[in-house]
DNA sequence: ACCTATTAATAAAC
DNA sequence: TGTTTATTAATAGGT
């Protein structure tokens, strides 16, 4: 279809192979759009020069993007890039370590132990023993804790209730000993009843949260 | 091009439609290899029947993959997004069922307890106990399969020395009563020394793998 | 599927 | 690069 026929092989004339390259690049996406609206087909044309300039054409109701995911779905192959690839290893890879902590978990819940062998179901209750030893630990923590802070508050407590006490004294007993009374603030404790006085507990216990 | 000149709009007559799929079809394509040899261009089709079937073209130097990734660096645009998306979606959603079972794990091994209230604390251990429980469970029942195994296997003893026993006695009493071995076999137990006799101990025990 | 009149695409010239 | 035009190629409608 021309002033001559042409065997269909690379055209040698650079000037005529762009210039051929062109128009048919342009016969292509007109036929392709007219496939289209003709046949109400789907259709993708992507064209990449020998300089590697792209044109492309997609039928209007779609979009290059569904077209290649439509093209996945029906043909099986796998278009996606690098990028596509690692993220499915790292799910594949995500989901074994998933599936590995869910069965430890569920054995260590008891449940699914019937293909166990006994070897396998120690090292489960070695695990269990483990486990409550040091949870008891920590929850002797929180009790040493929690009597720490009793112990504190009942300090406190006495060192109030003494102070009171001491208070009551000196109103009934008049006011001739007030301007002692910030003295008697800083060694209290040798005039303080046996009853009042502290004894430090766990002075070494600290929270460690 | 034809016999007559057509609009390019949709064609209603279903049959027609088809036809001119096909032909135009086989055009592109051809087209698509022409232009991909004449000037020396990558070029990818692909066309979607409204039956919704696959038809597509390569040029033969490169695959469609290739051509998607270099339509994607190319135009900047982005072919995968809604699957990149999902992907991306699904990791995040596996990596924090992930990270939940591994803190489960960790708090039943005992360890990172220490930002968990007491009450917290509390149904770890239940969890344990509870584990506990189910895990003795299965190895009771180990163990009663193997006392079971261990009793079939003292009874077939007992049997065998039983009949040891009796052989020896034939032996030593000479030929006369050979001609009742048989029938000896059939109620030997009446005939056994106490020793020999079987208690069955769990008739009803099975294994349930 | 094949045929062929007719239109459409396009190679070469300008 | 765009236009023209002779020629080939594609194809619509019929069989």
């Amino acid at each position: 279809m021309g002033r001559g026929k042409i065997e269909i092989k690379r055209i040698e004339n650079s000037t005529n192979r762009q210039v051929t390259f062109a128009k048919r690049r342009a016969g292509i996406l007109k036929k392709a759009r007219e496939i289209g609206v003709l046949c109400d087909a789907e259709v993708g044309v992507v064209i990449f020069s020998s300089a590697g300039k792209l044109y492309d054409y997609c039928s209007p109701k779609t979009t290059l993007p569904r077209i290649s995911e439509k093209y996945q779905t029906n043909s099986g192959k796998i278009l996606w890039d690098e990028k596509h690839k690692s993220l499915s290893a790292e799910i594949d890879r995500v989901k074994k370590e998933n599936d590995n902590m869910q069965i430890e978990l569920r054995h260590l819940r008891g449940e699914d132990l019937n293909s166990l062998q006994p070897r396998e179901l120690i090292a489960i209750e070695d695990a269990l023993q483990n486990g409550q030893t040091n949870l008891r630990d920590k929850q002797m923590d929180h009790w040493r804790m929690h009597r720490r802070n009793e112990k504190l508050l009942e300090e406190e407590h006495r060192l109030l209730a003494f102070r009171l006490h001491q208070q009551d004294a000196e109103l009934s007993s008049g006011m001739s000993d007030l301007e002692l009374g910030y003295h008697h603030g800083r060694d209290f404790a040798s005039q303080m009843p046996f009853t009042f006085r502290v004894q430090p507990s766990h002075p070494n216990l600290q929270e460690d949260k």
